[in-house]
DNA sequence: CTCCTATTTCCTGTTT
DNA sequence: CAAACAGGAAATAGGA
C-alpha cells in the first residue's frame, strides 16, 4: 500500500489481490480474496475503524477506533 | 463447554 | 469488459 495523506491516515491499495493474500497469511487463510478482504473492510466503517472515502477505487482511511497506523515507520502493516 | 462478536463466505446488483 | 463497491444473510473462528 501506499500512503495518501500519512497525516490523514488515507492510503491506497496499489495490488488489491497481493494485500488479501498478506492478509490470508496473517490469519492463515490461504483462501482469502479482496472480494472478501473489502467486505470486512466494509463492516469496519460500521465500527468506525475505518472512514468512508468515496469515488476513489482502492483508497481507505483509518478512522478514530482504530490506532498504531500514526507512529510505525518501518513496521509490518496492519490497522 | 457456552456466549458473543469479529471475520469470512456467498450472493446479487450497481458503479466505476 | 474487468474490477470495485454495497450490503444482507448465514456460517465460522476464536477469545472471554
Amino acid at each position: 500500500m501506499r500512503w495518501e495523506n500519512r497525516q490523514e491516515g488515507v492510503f491506497k491499495f496499489l495490488r488489491s489481490e497481493a494485500v488479501a493474500q498478506l492478509w490470508g497469511q496473517k490469519k492463515k487463510n490461504s483462501s482469502m480474496t479482496y472480494e472478501k478482504l473489502s467486505r470486512a473492510m466494509r463492516y469496519y466503517y460500521k465500527r468506525e475503524i475505518l472512514e468512508r472515502v468515496d469515488g476513489r477505487r482502492l483508497v481507505y482511511k483509518f478512522g478514530k477506533n482504530s490506532s498504531g497506523w500514526r507512529e510505525e515507520e518501518a513496521a509490518g502493516s496492519r490497522n
